[in-house]
DNA sequence: GAGCCGACGTTATACGTAAAACCTAGGGCG
DNA sequence: CGCCCTAGGTTTTACGTATAACGTCGGCTC
């Protein structure tokens, strides 16, 4: 206690256990071996735990010049797909002694539209989901060590990219849907400018492309059950021969188009069938139960930690996209 | 560009600009008001956005002592509540200069379960919820200013907290169900250790004795939908009367109710009436949608962090609880 | 017995910033 | 004319840590 209530630091413990700082430092980094004799070793330790001393860490990444901390920027929390991205990131990160700090993408925070404003901590690198779109630029910006998540892998210049194999996910419903006789499809697309929404359209259409008298249409939505609702209820009124499977961008939308539906007296999966993407909690709470494809969250995020080890490292990330699969529910059955 | 590709730093501004490390200091911390002339003011901004400068911040951590990041310690972000709480916080945080920075208590991350070795940066303060159980000891053992959501305001040694007046919201509840001609309950209640799902049970209980022929039971279930189906099927299933209304402490244990109640051959709310707390995404879109009392999350995001600015400047925060408000859909109606 | 080496430390320095203390003209004022 | 004041800076210092560079002393080798 050198004086008053202020936090001890390093030089407090060093006059408590009366050595130097620079043997206290040794002690508690672990790097004494040979340099500090045990007994003197363990009086610092004693000293360090009586004081209650932690380490300044804004003096030792000022040090050190990197801080083991990374930001993982994601869109508006507002389903548990990011939530399971962060919790397998951060196990990864706890791993290699680094920590994680959240950015979900603003909704109206302040003015700047800037993570590294939010996130006033000195960064070593950052993950990005692409659907996180206003917070890009600020992040080029930056020139910080990146590693995008489902992001072009051609169109994002050096940066590593980590991707589920959604293109593969698209497939297995697009089979499966076909081999239950469906040939009229509504595709329910995410309206968020994002790599990963541009490939499940493309797919969708190239996949139909190579099957006769198969035809799709298309309706755009936020992702969220109330836009779903309308542009649902709008694109199966439309005039003409009514699409028999719904495929949705997210299982969001598809909750939303559930209500759509029952609003138009159709019943599902008798009249139409419904997929979703994503497999979040609020697949299996829906009645009936949803078709969809899940994602493996976490090791989407413990994937993505790994690839900015590697390239903090100077290593070269792993490549190879994160299979998916699909999960077949109550919600997809043969046309009528 | 001093030397090769690290980052630049006030004193390359410096000498970009021709001035001293100090003035670079002063005209970009907007303290140069009498202290230097506009034209060298406006030399030193044009170098600094020339080269790119961006403040060391650990460097300026260290030399202010104070860092303007708080952590916010949530439960596992499992649903959109949190992700509200963060978005109202961060908001007032930027208004002040602040940022926030997300601890989503651990799931299996690390074994030290310690927000401090995640989020490494320096903290001026924490925003806790009470239902991050696993997280508060090592908080405390921080002693930083700290500011308690939902948490006991007797219990809370010293903290400041900041508390939804779910007591009023239960309220709400028994009266509307009550009204309805409800007289047999079952409480549906969060198997978590927080003081908030405490105050429910005993509201409900408290609320109900005063009414003669009123019975109320309780099941116990962690907040997840298959949780609350398990727990929900084995109440319902033991003889005697079955209760006619539900009172869930969660709108994902509402959920889990519904699935329990359809397993059953029961219909809601023609044979029992479900109601739920937080209004998520998930309330709209199962059917019925439900009646639930809605939180305004955001808002409780916006007065923690006034507590916590308050408490960090000396003032003593505002007292005053959250009012909650009730949402009658279609899950609740006369028993049969 | 000179030289060397290992064990056990200490002293000194740098990281980049903010800000206190200090310097220097030139002009106004008595 | 001597003095102070103000504008417009500069020099210096401190924040707390990690570590490179430097001592010192006893014992062992040759």
């Amino acid at each position: 206690m050198a004086r008053g209530s202020t936090r001890p630091t390093s030089r407090d413990v060093a006059q408590a256990a009366g050595v130097s700082q620079a043997a206290v430092s040794l002690v508690l980094g672990d790097k004494w071996r040979g340099r500090v004799s045990e007994a003197t070793a363990e009086r610092v330790r004693e000293a360090a735990r009586d004081l209650g001393y932690r380490p300044n860490l804004a003096a030792r990444n000022l040090r050190l010049g990197r801080t083991r901390t990374v930001l993982l920027v994601v869109p508006a929390l507002t389903t548990e797909f990011f939530a399971g991205v962060y919790t397998g990131a951060a196990r990864v990160a706890a791993e290699h002694g680094f920590g994680v700090v959240l950015y979900p993408s603003p909704e109206g925070i302040g003015p700047a539209r800037d993570p590294f404003a939010s996130a006033q901590a000195a960064l070593d690198g950052v993950i990005a989901s692409s659907m996180a779109a206003d917070a890009l630029t600020a992040i080029r910006g930056e020139a910080l060590p990146l590693v995008m998540l489902d992001s072009d892998p051609a169109g994002s210049l050096g940066a590593a990219t980590v991707n589920l194999d959604i293109a593969d996910g698209v497939r297995q419903v697009v089979e499966h849907l076909l081999s239950l006789g469906h040939r009229r499809f509504l595709h329910l697309a995410a309206d968020v400018p994002s790599w990963t929404f541009e490939v499940r359209a493309r797919e969708l259409a190239a996949r139909l492309a190579g099957v006769p008298g198969t035809s799709v249409r298309t309706a755009r939505a936020p992702i969220s059950i109330e836009g779903a609702v309308a542009a649902t209820e709008a694109a199966l009124s439309v005039p003409g021969p009514r699409p028999t499977a719904l495929v949705c961008d997210d299982d969001k939308l598809a909750a939303g188009a559930y209500k759509a539906a029952r609003r138009l007296g159709l019943r599902i999966p008798d009249d139409v069938s419904v997929t979703g993407v994503d497999d979040l909690a609020l697949a299996t709470a829906i009645d009936p139960e949803l078709t969809t494809v899940r994602l493996d969250a976490e090791l989407f995020g413990e994937r993505g930690m790994q690839a900015l080890l590697a390239v903090l490292e100077g290593r070269s990330p792993e490549g190879g996209d994160i299979p998916v699969h699909l999960l077949v529910r109550g919600s997809t059955a043969p046309p009528a």
